[in-house]
This record gives structure tokens, sequence and C-alpha cells, in this order.
DNA sequence: GCAATATGGGACAAATTTAGCCCTATGCAA
DNA sequence: TTGCATAGGGCTAAATTTGTCCCATATTGC
């Protein structure tokens, strides 16, 4: 976050979805969240690529952004649960949507992606 | 892209998800392609917010993961149509959904989004 | 007393993504 | 003849996102 010197561009639908959406974890944690992981202990554990912080960061913004709800426990350990908002929730079935896509193409999106990490980069390499 | 060094993870549907429509303007050209934008200028047109570069990186990225198609005319000055794949028009209805429910909240989420942009970086300026 | 637990956040480093420029090519119009 | 339009891609710099490390807290169990 900090100053933006890029304006964002709110005009359409789509760039507001990117507002909110965009972030490497955030559709994994609103989904997590929506199966009942509540705790950030354990949607790291679900996420173990993703360092703490970022993931604390994104939990935040999706919290400022009022799809998540925070409940903090006055107790040591610290114990905090994360539950959708209703307005998070009207998001769930399309997060839902994507993820069944996805899955419906598995393999094929994989041999997609893993032929392109594996192609591109030895054509960039040769520029070093 | 180019060489990574933070590995991919390709667990979950939502994992290759990211892989394919992460990426500032990516569903935006997905969209706009769908709507009938097929050529870059025009595209650049419907996105001024990005630089031309970009917009060119990302296309041959979608192509790469074959949802959409390039067609090239041998002509000067250079014509060039981009169109769905097959492939690439089983995921625009998600994409459709996405967008309307952002239009669905417009002001909500534009509200959100501004006082974020607004409060966060006073907080984090303090720090200087 | 010391480690482990769960969470948050500051400071800074690294990785990755985007933006900005420049150059190419060739007809057509002013 | 100069300039514009169109598309691509190399290269470098900036912006932004992610990751790493470290500290603090209070209680339970060894």
């Amino acid at each position: 976050m900090r100053e933006r010197k890029i304006p964002l561009n709110l005009n359409c639908g789509l760039d507001l979805i990117g507002e909110v959406l965009y972030g490497k974890w955030k559709i994994r944690l609103l989904w997590f969240i929506s199966e009942g992981h509540k705790r950030p202990s354990e949607l790291h554990r679900k996420i173990p690529g993703a360092s703490r912080r970022v993931l604390t960061v994104q939990l935040n913004e999706l919290e400022a952004h009022d799809l998540i709800r925070k409940k903090v426990y006055a107790v040591v350990p610290p114990k905090v649960e994360y539950s959708l908002t209703a307005f998070g929730k009207t998001i769930i079935p399309l997060i839902g949507a994507l993820g069944k896509w996805a899955d419906e193409n598995e393999t094929r999106l994989r041999d997609l992606i893993l032929n392109n990490e594996t192609k591109l980069p030895e054509a960039n390499r040769d520029g070093y």
C-alpha cells in the first residue's frame, strides 16, 4: 500500500474487482475462511507457501474491504477468528465457480502453465 | 516470468486460477476481447491506464495459456486480431459474473477502496 | 527458568510485475 | 519529405508485492 504513485483505475466493475481480489492469496483466504478455517494459524497451515506476514497483511485488507470480520479474544496466547461478513458471503459462490472451473480443467491448465514455465525462461536466460 | 526463484504452487484449482488469471489487466483483456475488441490498439484504448508494453506481454501469456488466439495479417501497418479460443470462452461467464457482482456493489466497493487508500497510507507516512 | 504457543507489526531485503523509451517496418496522407 | 498509424520486443528503471527477521505478550508444561 503506502503512498500510491500510479493512480488507481476504478472505472468499470472489473477494475473494482481487481482492487478487492487482487492479492496473491486473497481468494484462497476467502475460500478457506468460507470452509470454516477461521484462525490465522490454520489458514497458514492451509497455505504453507505464503509467509505469515503476507497472510496477515492480506487478511487486514480483506477486513478493511469489509469482506471478512475479525474477532479477537483477549487471551494469551492470542486467539483470533475470522469470519465472512454478509457482504463477503455474496462473493463466495463466484470464487467457488472459479475453483470448479479450474478443477474441471486441472490437467490441461497444469500442462499449459508448466509448459510455459520451462519454455519462456530459457529464452530469457540467453539474454544474460 | 524469467527464472522463478519462488516455486509455484499448483495444488488446488484456486492456485491454477491464480497462474492463469493473475495479471493486472488479464481479466479486462479477456472481457474486452469477448466483447469484440480484437486489435491490440483497440484494447489499449479501452485500457488507457496500462502501458502498451504490459498489454502485449499479458496478451502473449493469455495466448500461451490457450485462452486467446492471435491472427496476424501480413500487411503494413501491421494488423493483428485476437479472439477467444473455445477454452477461453468457457471462462467468460465467470468473468462476467465477477463484473456483475462488482457493478451491483459499485458504490460500496468504491467507498471501501478509497477509504483505505486515504487512511492506510497516512498511518504509514507517520513512520517516515 | 526455559521452550512452546498464537498473533501482530516494524524494518528492511528480495522478487516480481509494470511502466517508459527506443527502434524497426511500410504505405498513405498532408 | 515529414509524420502518422500499427505491432512487437529489447532494455532499464520504477513501483509494488512478498518474504525474512526480530521483538513483545502471558500462560502452560517440562
